[in-house]
Formats: structure tokens, C-alpha cells, sequence
DNA sequence: CATTTCACCTGGTGGC
DNA sequence: TGCCACCAGGTGAAAT
């Protein structure tokens, strides 16, 4: 996500949408295709950030000049509306030429002054689309910790008398924002923790090594554009390459890297988790 | 309330 | 080749 928001940032802050279309998949709109349309149209585009693992489009007021504005102008315009973007498992947010063929499950293409589009493929459609008028709702932020930024102290009381596997705790989005299935089992391996072990009762040292292992992996992550599992590509189209760091995450009985042993795979919260059985405990 | 399970979708892969 | 089971970067509603 981090890698997306900082592509797109880089290709449309400045941009202004002279058109919206949307779909009609109801699925992947919080906020109704003809509502996000007219919200968009004209708006331009301020900058994209990445908040827990949702993508934030801040929108200028809408104008009807038809070219793309210099950096210097963007930071005198107030931030009216957001554009806040879910890719769930599938979602891709694309910037490309306007004349590019479209590709089956595309949900949305905001054509730009530019003359670029954006354009939200989804084949799963598991992924979100939300416009927000902040005259009326506030700025989104994701709820739960940045796990990039969280002290030790903080980290350590979200688990807290809990029972529930570290791994799902780690997954659960309202105690830390943005960690997904891949970085979960990645960070757990590297701290040297069973997945199904009580969030509760890790100690204060397995902790402390899980926050350090989470903001390495995350940060080596990004470092390398992100995992690209199947289909995940940036704002680009590019792939991403930390996969090819995974040391457990879908190596299911290849050996261990650093033991050998065959990696286990499980199922915990309905998600497959994969481990060393030898290297976490 | 905390926690777990399941439905929501399409597509790719591998076994028979 | 076809058919089927199973798997996949996520969440939120319903059940326990």
C-alpha cells in the first residue's frame, strides 16, 4: 500500500479529474458510483498518502481549468475532499495513458487533465472506493498503531491480557494498522514466535523483538516495492520484490532457511499461516 | 465484551 | 481436455 500511494502520489498530485465513470459493481463502492463521481469531477488532486492500508487521495476544490497544476500553487489550495481507496486482496490502482486498453474488472477510470487516466482493477472485488466531503466528515485516518512509528511500551499494552493468537492479534486492524497476512508470518519468523502462541503471554523481550522484527520487515518491504505475490503492481505497473525475501510466508514444506526443517503451514483466523517449527516457539 | 467463523468474489494451479 | 478441490496481499457481519 505504501508503495501504491507513493506511485500515485508521484503521478497525479497536481493532476485535476475532468471526468469520473464508475462501474456498475455495486461491491466495490462505500459510497454510491453516481455520489463518487460527481464528488470527484473537476477536483484536483493535492497529494496521495497511505494510512494502515487504506490509500488517501487529498482533492483540491473543483475548478474547471484544464491543465494539471505546479507543486508551488497546490500548497496554497485548502483540502476539501478525500478519495480513499481499499485494494483488498486484488486491487490495483493504475496510471496510464487514456487510450491504453481497459482491462477486464475495471471499476473506475478518472480521466485526467493530463490526459492520463487512473484507473481501480479489481478482479476480486474485495477492494473499497470511498469519496468524503470533509465539510461534512472527518479527515480518514486508520485506526489502530502505525507499526512503523509505535514505541515499545505502547506496542506492548495492545496485547495485553489478550487470548487470542499473537498472529490474529496481529492482523486485527483496530490494535495495529496495516498489518496484512504476509507481513504477519514474515515478522513473527523473524522474531522467532509460534503464531499460535496467546498475544498475552509473550514476554516483554519477545515483544520488543516482534515491534523490531515488524518495522524491519515493513521497511525492507517497501525498500523493495512491496510483495508481489501474484498480480500485485505498483501505480506503474511494476512488480514489487521483497517475495523473494519471504523466508515462510507460502514456502509451505520447503526448508527452512536458516534450519532446514520443512516450513508448516496452518490455518489460524481463516487465514493460511506458515512457520518453522524448529525456529519459532 | 472478545474471539472465531464464514461469506463475499474471481482466477490460477495441480491432481485425477 | 475437463472437472474439481483448494488456494490467494482483506474485511465485516453473524455466531459463539
Amino acid at each position: 500500500m505504501e508503495t501504491v500511494a507513493r506511485g500515485v502520489d508521484a503521478r497525479v498530485s497536481g493532476d485535476r479529474i475532468v471526468a469520473a465513470w464508475f462501474g456498475s459493481h455495486r461491491q466495490p463502492f462505500k459510497t454510491p458510483a453516481a455520489q463518487q463521481a460527481h464528488g470527484l469531477e473537476g477536483r484536483v488532486f493535492l497529494s496521495v498518502h497511505r494510512t494502515g492500508k487504506h490509500i488517501v487521495c487529498e482533492l483540491g476544490p473543483s475548478a474547471s481549468a484544464r491543465r494539471p497544476l505546479p507543486a508551488e500553487d497546490l500548497a496554497q489550495l485548502p483540502i476539501e475532499a478525500q478519495w480513499v481507496v481499499h485494494l483488498g486482496m486484488t486491487g490495483r490502482l493504475l496510471v496510464g495513458a487514456s487510450d491504453a486498453p481497459v482491462e477486464p474488472h475495471t471499476h473506475a477510470r478518472l480521466a485526467l487533465a493530463s490526459g492520463r487516466e487512473l484507473r481501480f482493477v479489481d478482479p476480486r472485488r474485495f477492494g473499497r472506493l470511498e469519496f468524503r466531503d470533509l465539510g461534512s466528515v472527518a479527515s480518514f485516518v486508520a485506526p489502530g498503531a502505525e507499526p512503523l512509528t509505535v514505541a515499545r511500551d505502547e506496542f506492548a499494552a495492545l496485547f495485553r491480557g489478550r487470548k487470542l493468537a499473537i498472529k490474529a492479534a496481529l492482523l486485527n486492524q483496530n490494535l495495529l494498522a496495516g498489518v496484512g497476512n504476509i507481513y504477519a508470518d514474515e515478522s513473527l519468523f523473524r522474531a522467532g514466535i509460534r503464531p499460535r502462541r496467546a498475544a498475552g503471554r509473550l514476554t516483554r523481550d519477545e515483544l520488543e523483538r516482534l515491534r523490531q522484527a515488524l518495522r524491519q520487515v515493513l521497511r525492507h518491504a517497501i525498500r523493495l516495492g512491496g510483495s508481489s505475490v501474484s498480480d500485485y503492481v505498483d501505480a506503474e505497473g511494476q512488480r514489487g520484490f521483497f517475495q523473494l525475501e519471504h523466508r515462510v510466508y507460502l514456502r509451505t514444506g520447503e526448508p527452512c532457511r536458516v534450519c532446514g526443517t520443512p516450513i508448516r503451514r496452518i490455518l489460524l483466523a481463516g487465514r493460511g499461516t506458515h512457520f518453522c517449527p524448529r525456529c519459532q516457539r
